[in-house]
DNA sequence: TTGAAAGCGCTAACAA
DNA sequence: TTGTTAGCGCTTTCAA
């Protein structure tokens, strides 16, 4: 910048007022900076810029997520992108593979770089809720899952209803042994899923039987063996529920490679690519992650708006404090924080309307 | 990291040289600093020490994609990831949708925020590698593409002799009509994977057909819609090979509605979930897109590490002359900067060895 | 409309 | 081993 300055014969403020597109510059010296910025490839410095600029807004926003490599998470954070580009905000992402302990450095990496928010999905660890609460002053959405104690703005999926809806219409078409497998229970969405199984069992007044429900899958491969399990007992179920696309894959692999695909049900939770090219083409409960993602970031550009006029106004909440009991955090002005539903929708296909039969053991 | 200074009762310097674990600190004073940084819930912030630093080292770097939401990219991206991990290395990504003058956009926020290298797929833009190499004056690494006209690090899959394999695998099984389905052929990668396809046509003596050569589709449903032409000729190919995974998805899709997808043999490059699982299960070109992401990254880091030594050792290329005439770049010293290749492999599965058959008209 | 000086949080270079 | 001073690239504040 120094170098633009000296090059167009002007003061640094004035090349500043020029990249920063404040008004009160005259033309010919306005077109002179341009110039001189152009010619030598000059790029502000957002890093420095940030330091002295009285908002401290740095122009990015953290998106943490298990795996940025898994369908469900790499549509979620298109989905955060489409939102950051519409405010050309960007985005600094990282996996955290559900472990507590790659979630902390994370909050720290990003931390330390000084993100405007942070998008998240919590990992279910025990305490993660209270050291990100406590290391991030800075807003905050989660994703998918709340995280347990900490009051926040999450967008979630409506797990137990959506699962409910899909072991009822397994349980319509008359299935009476309905099997469930099930993810990583520590985690809130997982938890809610199986809730969500039982309810629908319970109102159907269908049998639950411990030896049809496998939970604490963590891949493909587990749910392929779960599923094998299934098919061994004495006494099979006729219908698996697979309460996430990727152990539904393994299910499938499993009812594939046993010829069963036609002859045991299948339904379940997350849509997935090609899954109704799969024969026979497989029911589920779809998300809309991508929309997910939107409406995260939008609320998390909601937050930071709201708090950056709280902090500069200098205003209290107490305005707002009449029709406002909901929760506020300890760190900073997060009022409202609650929870953003979205619903989930049932897509019946094919796997799910194969009848209940009897096999031979 | 005044107020722990404060706090411990130490000055601003002692503070730094803990949080940046530097040696000759006294255990007890490094003791007090850690709790009163505890305390206070410290976080050092990277953007002002990198403003300061002599290797002005941001740990970040970029990463640029067509779209984070596919597979293919969010696989690189996994890639990156388990590389920058191990560096302890931030990940800013962006997509461009194969869009210049948002890849421009993305170079120029990357390059705004200092990022320390940038991973990038190039969008294909006439002037885009032009822009690059002005704007990013960082370490450069190239992926799934070579940008025209730029020497630069590239890690690219042997893209026409991995078609050119598969379309002598159908031609084996004794196809004699093998049609093209192909992405944007301003592309490198797409018009590699072309020239694969004549090449091998060539070398077997078979005949080619304009009409079974569909070029520039851009999503899976242009290649359903391309497929559903093929079907429609008088003289229809009998066997179809996609040049890119989301093209073979719809050509499957096309096939399936048609019922013809035991009857027309299908390969397709790049892998994709569930290719094996489909009825018939897909053939396919592999390549190994979480690798290609690791070694772009660790590449860049070498780049890095060497660009890093130079620049503080002030040596010239000199010494490395005798053994690099390469090419060297205008800005930095990247010197031997070369195509990696990684190989791809083909993956016989049950749609490619479907039997040419003549169908009723 | 323009510019000079101070300082954001931190580290380099140098002192003590 | 510890501290002091200057300054990274920029924006703020205030003066011309």
């Amino acid at each position: 910048m120094r170098d633009v300055a000296a090059l167009a014969g002007v003061s640094l403020k004035t090349v500043s007022r020029v990249v920063n597109a404040e008004s009160g510059v005259s033309p010919d010296l306005t077109a002179r900076v341009r110039k001189a910025a152009d010619q030598l490839a000059y790029r502000p410095d957002f890093t420095a810029s940030n330091l002295r600029r009285a908002d401290r807004r740095t122009g990015t926003i953290g998106l943490m997520v298990e795996d940025v490599g898994n369908e469900f998470s790499a549509t979620v954070h298109a989905g955060v992108e489409d939102a950051a580009n519409e405010r050309g905000v960007a985005v600094l992402t990282a996996s955290t593979a559900d472990n507590p302990d790659r979630e902390r450095d994370v909050v720290r990496a990003f931390s330390s770089r000084r993100v405007d928010g942070l998008v998240a999905v919590p990992s279910g660890g025990d305490d993660s809720s209270l050291w990100i609460e406590r290391d991030i002053g800075v807003p905050l959405v989660f994703v998918d899952r709340a995280p347990k104690g900490v009051v926040a703005d999450c967008v979630l999926t409506n797990n137990r209803e959506g699962t409910h809806e899909a072991i009822a219409h397994l349980a319509a078409q008359g299935h009476r042994k309905i099997a469930f497998l099930g993810g990583v229970s520590r985690l809130e969405t997982a938890q809610d899923r199986y809730e969500g199984y039982i309810d629908a069992l319970t109102a159907a007044g269908l049998p639950t039987h411990p030896s049809w429900v496998l939970r604490d899958l963590r891949n493909p491969e587990q749910a392929t063996d779960a599923t094998r399990l299934l098919l061994e007992l004495s006494d099979p179920p006729t219908a698996i529920f697979a309460a996430q696309n990727l152990l539904c894959m393994g299910a499938f692999r499993a009812l594939a490679h046993a010829h069963l695909q036609h002859s045991i049900a299948l339904a379940g939770f997350d849509d997935f690519a090609l899954a109704d090219m799969l024969d026979p083409a497989v029911t589920v409960v779809a998300q809309d992650p991508r929309n997910i993602g939107y409406r995260a970031a939008e609320l998390l550009f909601e937050r930071m708006d709201a708090d950056a006029g709280v902090t500069s106004g200098g205003a209290s909440a107490g305005s707002r404090s009449a029709d406002n009991d909901d929760a506020i955090l300890r760190n900073g002005p997060r009022i409202n924080a609650r929870h953003h539903p979205v619903s989930s929708r049932l897509i019946v296909r094919e796997s799910s309307l194969i009848p209940p039969r009897e096999r031979a053991g």
